[in-house]
This record gives structure tokens, sequence and C-alpha cells, in this order.
DNA sequence: CACTTGTCCTGTCATGCCGTCAGCTTACCG
DNA sequence: CGGTAAGCTGACGGCATGACAGGACAAGTG
């Protein structure tokens, strides 16, 4: 897929060389956990990974560079999002059981690769390209599944013709990528914690069938 | 209301001094409009305004503590946010009017002010509880309209009562940020420009009444 | 074993930004 | 006109950046 990996001087990289050069990704990944994004410097990184910021750039041409590598590989494992909604229904019961477990998979999905995902999001909203392609490709699945969805019930009759299946979907995802990103937000609403999912999912019910869910 | 204007080592700024923090800020906006927040310098900010570094320095603790201020000041205009839910009936056909008019609005208001916004998201994302209060405080207003809104439409017993009021608000005004800050992502979803605007209020409408808008 | 080859890492250096200070200039006031 | 406070900047030590050359190391070769 890959092909080999590379220094930026053009040589391949050797077993000891791909170590390190994922040493210094770990590294990065908890420096973003802990300090903001602006003020993650390159010579902290290489520190942590116990090694000099030369190396670093051996490996990466700047911090965005490797930010761009992390997250490149983040969207690989995003393809679990889209077992969500692999061969499930919106019908009836099962229909809010889909919505559920969606909130879940998702949250807990962004949960785990806040860090990255914050900067993904930043990259994106301020137009850089390469960070759009990765959002909309973690995305994408579950976007697309979610559009099929609605399709499918708008062709019964059971959705409203002029619904854009793609911008409620684009929509409800976007959504939940917001909700995952600012929960500290909600609670300063007075929402519980246990209260969120639940009506989150109402919402994607609501959005996807557009009807109340039968619980 | 923010009696006076003080310099970092303590003296009341007269009316030059004013100008020029101000030509500060104004200029610090236009970079953030420009470049990557990560790539923004006070070298730059400082040149731009036609004065130097220490200048900034003089006015503002860090890039940072200058951005604060220019949030703190859109939050203040933020109160326009509110208007567009003053008065307004969520009933029948001005239902449908209001999740429009508040899209609407909300977009709008997010195109002019979208650099610093992503920034105050990305400061609030990262647990930054200064940037956090400004969001919700610029948020709330809508916020706590829409919950009310619910809430009535929930007392007459036309929204369930399992449904949390705040949440379902609250989730929907994240919805509307991250809307905004990623308009791109749609297109790549196949949604046209003019077919957004009303799934989106389609989705606020739903989520408000729990119902399908009548057009 | 010495030698070669190619990978891997670091010391060092020029450059440029950061953040602070002392000190100069400007404006205002009695 | 002299005093005072505001306003601004040059200059400096410190640190990050990014490039390079060369040393250390592992593995294969004769």
């Amino acid at each position: 897929m890959t092909g080999q990996v590379r220094t930026v001087d053009g040589r391949v990289a050797g077993r000891r060389g791909q170590a390190t050069r994922q040493k210094l990704l770990d590294c990065l990944s908890e420096m973003l956990s802990s300090s903001p994004y602006r003020d993650v410097k390159v010579i902290d990184v290489a520190r942590k990974a116990g090694t000099s910021p030369a190396t670093f750039y051996q490996y990466f041409p700047d911090v965005e560079g490797a930010v761009l590598e992390i997250a490149e590989h983040m969207a690989a494992e995003g393809a679990e999002l889209a077992e969500l909604l692999e061969g499930r229904s919106w019908a009836g019961r099962s229909g809010w059981q889909t919505a559920q477990d969606l909130v879940d998979g998702f949250l807990d999905f962004w949960r785990r690769h806040d860090a990255i995902l914050r900067v993904v999001d930043l990259g994106a909203a301020e137009g850089d390209k390469r960070f759009n392609k990765i959002r909309i490709k973690i995305l994408n699945a579950v976007t697309g599944s979610l559009t099929e969805a609605i399709s499918q019930l708008q062709a019964k009759g059971r959705v409203d013709k002029d619904v854009n299946p793609a911008a409620i979907a684009g929509a409800l995802v976007t959504m939940l990528t917001s909700v995952a990103s600012h929960q500290k937000a909600f609670t300063a609403w007075g929402v519980k914690k246990d209260q969120l999912k639940p009506n989150i999912a109402l919402l994607v019910h609501l959005g996807v069938t557009g009807r109340k869910p039968t619980k």
C-alpha cells in the first residue's frame, strides 16, 4: 500500500530507522494529547523519543508532515466506523438500536483519537486540502452508509422527496464529530453525561427516518 | 464594563496607545484569516501593523492572549444571534421560517468570523477553560432559547417526556457550528451549496418539534 | 578477519523568532 | 519650560529550525 518508507532525502529506511520513525510518531501523538497544538515543538518530540531534532527532520519535513502521517494511519483505522452500520436496519425497534450503537461507536472512536482529530479538524477548517481529504476519508464510510439508508427510505416514500440524503447524512455525521469534541460544553448547559448519548441517538434517528424511534 | 485598558506592565493606555493596540488586534485578525494558526508569529503581526514585536508584548502577554481579546469582542457581537430567535414561534408554517432564519443567520455569523471561531473551537476542544467560556457565551443565547422552546413543547405534551431539551438544543447548535466550519466537506459529498441550508433547517425543525415542518 | 556498503544518528552551524529590558522619544500639564 | 507618564524600539540572550558533513553501526563479501 504505502510502498517503502523513505527518509526526507530519499533513502529507504531499514528496520532500525523505521523503529525510530515510529517512536517519533508515538511521542508526537502523546505530545498532542498533553499540550496545545500550537506549542508542540520538534525539539520536545525529539527529546521525548530520546533522540535529536536532526533525526526528526530526517523522517519528516516538519511537525505538520508528521501529524499528517499519524492522521493517515488513523484514517485507515477509521474503517471500523463503517462496521457500525454494516447491514443494520433503520426500521422499528432495531432502528433505535442502530442509532444508539452508531452514536456509541462514534463517540468512542473520537474519544480514543481526540488529540489528532482536533488537529485534522483545524487543518480542514483552515482549508488545507490534505487534512480535508483525511477528514472526509474517515467520515465517508458512515456518511455514505447513512445517505444510502435515507435514500432507500425516500424511495419507499417514507421520507419526503425534497430531502437531500447526502446533506442530512453529512450534517448528522458532522454533528457527531462536534458533539464528540465539545462534550464539556454540554455539562455547562446542565446536561448530564448519561443523558447525552440517548438524545443524540434520538436526533440521528429523527434525521435518518424523519420519525421518532419506537423504543 | 472593562474598566481601563492597561499595558502588561500596568500603565494605563492613552489614546495613541489604544489605537496601536487596536491596530495590532486588527492585523492579527487578518493574519488568522490568511495563514494557519500555528504559523502566526508575533513578528509578522507587528510588521504588518508597522510597529515592533516589543510593542506587541507591551499590550499582550502572547499571541494567545491577543486572540482571547478578539474572541471576547466577537462574543459580545454574538448577541445578534439571540435576536434570531427573539419572540419567534415554532408552530406551523412560521416554525419552518424560524428554522430557516436561524440557520441562515447562524451560518452567516460563522462565515463572518470564521478565522477567530476556528481558534476558539480549537482552544475549547483542547480543554482551555477561557476559550470554552467564550464559546459557550456565544452559543448560550441560541442554546438557551432553543432549550426553552423545546421545554414548552414538552410541557404541552407535543414532545416526549424523556427528551432532554438542553441536550437536543446543544446538539443542534453544535451541529450548526460544525456545518459552518466544514462546508467544504459537503461539496465533497455531492451536496450543492443551495441545498445545504434547507436540509439543515429541516434537521433543526425536526430536533426542536419532533415533527416535519409544514412548508 | 579486514573491507565495503549502505543505513542511521548526531554535532554543528546559520538563520530567525521569542520575550525582556533599558532607554529614548513623544505628548500632556502646570 | 521643566516634569512626568505614556509610547516605542534597539539590542540581547535563548531557543527552535533546518541543513550538512561526517561518525557509528550492522550486515554482507572476499
